[in-house]
DNA sequence: GCCTGGT
DNA sequence: ACCAGGCAACGCTGA
DNA sequence: TCAGCG
């Protein structure tokens, strides 16, 4: 056993501790926890805008991603003076306001980020994320059951931007005006999954227990709940691969890319080519089409 | 990864 | 000093 | 009423 390194940094005016810098967390990747924050400071800029003034659940694996792990909810004790905190539901949540809060909270082996769907101290959800499940753990026609999502969004007048969740799904985001509620998202997102489960009975499903999904997809619509949570964009996974949650173009998904093509090895690379895809959409009239539906 | 409580 | 345990559980759905 | 789900 090489000596345990334990050091201080600086981020943002803020003295973090980083331990055991030279652990692996992503082993098949040659990841070290050291490579980990430098990617986390270069997806800052785009996860925190995804992640601030939400409420924050992450998932933690301190012996990296094949050891075992477990979701943090509740902000640990002691704080760091600089973490703010929120409660909601007797929970005190983290904020993830910026880079010192991401740094520290790499340090602490917290792999994934998945923040609530709608803003502190709010009722309403922020923007409507379609999540498509696949059954199977690979999935030759998830982007094809995109692609199919993003057409019919089309013919609704509907701009969207689609991410890998950066496991084996999918989400597809559609920005929203404020004042759109979330019975309002499962209303149009019920909606829009009975229609493509209708037109596409082989690829999608609407069918809640598992057992009776067979290797279908599962448009997942029930997701729209104050305080339900789902991957942020750009947030890394805990998979082998060490893949990211990644907005995509409309022609990525025709032309069939995986949702492994995207990692914390490359996205840095990406993301200075690309941008953030997902800010370049603005609010679409998604309201006028809930108040029209039955 | 790190803190706490029990030994 | 050392070690084991904890760190999310809960609301909603469909039957 | 409750197992199953995310
Ligand atoms: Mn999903
Ligand atoms: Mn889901």
């Amino acid at each position: 056993m090489p000596a345990a390194i334990k050091g201080t940094i600086t981020v943002d005016g803020q003295e973090i501790t980083i331990t055991n810098p030279e652990k692996l967390l992503w082993p098949d990747c040659g990841i070290t926890k050291r490579i980990y924050l430098e990617k986390l400071a270069a997806l800052s800029p785009y996860l925190l805008r995804y992640c601030r003034d939400r409420l924050l659940t992450v998932i933690r694996y301190p012996h990296g991603v094949s050891g075992m792990s477990f979701y943090q909810k509740n902000a640990p004790d002691p704080l760091p003076a600089f973490v703010q905190t929120a409660v909601h539901e007797n929970i005190n949540y983290i904020k993830l306001q910026g880079l010192a809060e991401l740094i520290w909270l790499g340090n602490l082996a917290a792999l994934e980020f998945h923040p609530s769907l709608h803003y502190v101290g709010s009722d309403l959800p922020c923007e409507w994320m379609i999540d498509l499940d696949p059954s199977r753990e690979v999935e030759p026609r998830i982007m094809e059951a995109t692609a199919i999502v993003g057409t019919v969004l089309t013919s609704l007048g509907l701009s969207s931007v689609p991410k890998t969740s950066g496991a084996t799904g999918v989400q597809i985001i559609v920005p929203i005006e404020t004042g759109v509620t979330f019975d309002g998202l499962r209303k149009i997102g019920h909606f829009v999954g009975r229609y493509v489960t209708e037109k596409h009975p082989n690829l999608f499903t609407l069918e809640r227990l598992k057992k009776n999904r067979g290797d279908k997809i599962y448009f997942d619509y029930l997701q729209h709940y104050s305080g339900k949570t789902l991957a942020a964009p750009y947030t890394p996974r805990a998979r082998p691969l060490a893949t990211v949650s990644t907005p995509l173009l409309w022609e990525e998904v025709r032309q069939n890319v995986s949702p492994t093509d995207f990692h914390l090895l490359n996205i840095e690379e990406r993301l200075q080519r690309m941008g953030d895809l997902l800010e370049k959409v603005p609010p679409q009239p998604v309201q006028q089409l809930i108040a029209k539906l039955p």
